[in-house]
DNA sequence: TAGGCGTGGTC
DNA sequence: TGACCAAGCCT
């Protein structure tokens, strides 16, 4: 723990460090609290590099919330593909268009009304109305709970200390300039407070610093022991007609990729040839026989929680009209068609190598 | 409350 | 190179 008596003396040196050493991000030449919200959910779980080319084409294609709340989902999934946890995105859709019909289409600007909106919890409302209203609503995601757990020497892993951290953060927040002090605690753990090798000597903070005061910066924050991941086997079929169309099917709007469209196959059964595996999935799935082909490509990614490894082949339709059976959609699209459609990151290589063969 | 939910970067 | 991590939320 922090004495209380170094808290006056912790935001003057932060807020000092962020003038000269603060980041310019594309978000913070805004106060506009719809900019501001696509921004902290983009930013969910995701690094700044890979957010800003993201946030600026979306501002582009969606300017307003209202633009937004009318927009096709698919536009919406298109604009996001590539960025994961997709639902984000359906959540973003749904958020705009409650906030259009339940607040005349004006962001809300009570907590309680921001957190009720899909897709934002705490944190990220507590980002929202700190950034676009300067309120003092304190955050708490993972560059705040490695700073809070070096800066305190937390005895555990953060995840077991959530309440503790919440209450470190709401003490420290800064009443007079809540909108620096949020971006600038920020600024602290991405730049100085790192995961690996932090640069002490650069920090503000290390007058006060527990972990860094007692030598423990490289243990802490403590880490929860981590299982290993299953690593599943997939059969994946490319299905062309004899009009040179190929098969793609729609997942199902919530879970696992949800919404998003792909080549349709599924898992590989234990003692099951990948060949077989195909059949029975588009069999069981699409209501299609088909004659299992060429291998194409193999493809391995990696989740959070598994890993998989995609055996591609080609496929010719036999017979039977596709069904939507374990898929909110079933379509025949022509190879330069399958661009218009949000596919996962597992499936671009798969598209690559169809666009590359001599086959088509 | 713990597990599901993507992708890219880092070492 | 496998493991860890990143501006978390939802159920």
């Amino acid at each position: 723990m922090f004495p209380a008596a170094a808290i006056p003396e912790l935001r003057r040196s932060l807020l000092a460090w962020y003038g000269q050493q603060g980041r310019d991000l594309p978000w913070r030449q805004t106060r506009d609290p719809y900019a501001i919200w696509i921004s902290e959910v983009m930013l969910q779980q995701t690094q700044v590099q890979t957010v800003i080319p993201y946030y600026q084409r979306w501002l582009e294609r969606f300017p307003t919330v209202e633009v937004l709340a009318i927009a096709d989902l698919n536009a919406v999934l298109k604009a996001w593909e590539g960025l994961g946890y997709y639902s984000r995105a359906r959540n973003l859709h749904r958020a705009a268009q409650q906030i259009v019909t339940e607040h005349q289409g004006r962001f809300p600007e009570s907590a309680t009304a921001v957190e009720a909106l899909p897709g934002i919890g705490r944190t990220t409302a507590g980002g929202i109305l700190s950034a676009a209203f300067n309120q003092p609503q304190a955050i708490l995601d993972g560059n705040v709970k490695r700073v809070l757990a070096r800066l305190g020497a937390l005895p555990l892993p953060p995840a077991r200390a959530i309440a503790q951290l919440w209450q470190w953060s709401e003490a420290l927040i800064d009443p007079d300039q809540p909108r620096d002090f949020n971006q600038a605690i920020m600024d602290l753990g991405a730049t100085i407070c790192t995961p690996r090798k932090p640069v002490c000597d650069r920090c503000p903070w290390s007058f006060a610093c527990a972990a860094y005061n007692t030598q423990m910066t490289e243990q802490l924050p403590l880490r929860e022991a981590s299982s290993p991941i299953p690593h599943k086997q997939i059969g994946v079929a490319v299905i062309w007609n004899d009009r040179g169309q190929i098969l793609i099917d729609q997942r199902k709007p919530e879970g696992l990729l949800g919404g998003l469209w792909e080549f349709p196959g599924g898992k590989i059964e234990a003692g099951e040839s990948i060949e077989d595996c195909i059949r029975r999935e588009i069999q069981e799935e699409l209501g299609i026989a088909i004659a299992v082909g060429d291998h194409l490509i193999s493809v391995d990614h990696t989740y959070t929680h598994f890993r998989v490894t995609l055996h591609v082949h080609y496929c010719q339709h036999l017979e039977g009209e596709p069904q939507a059976i374990e898929c909110a959609e079933v379509r025949w699209v022509e190879p330069t068609e399958l661009s218009e459609f949000a596919f996962p990151k597992a499936n671009q290589q798969i598209i690559t190598a169809i666009l590359k063969s001599k086959v088509q």
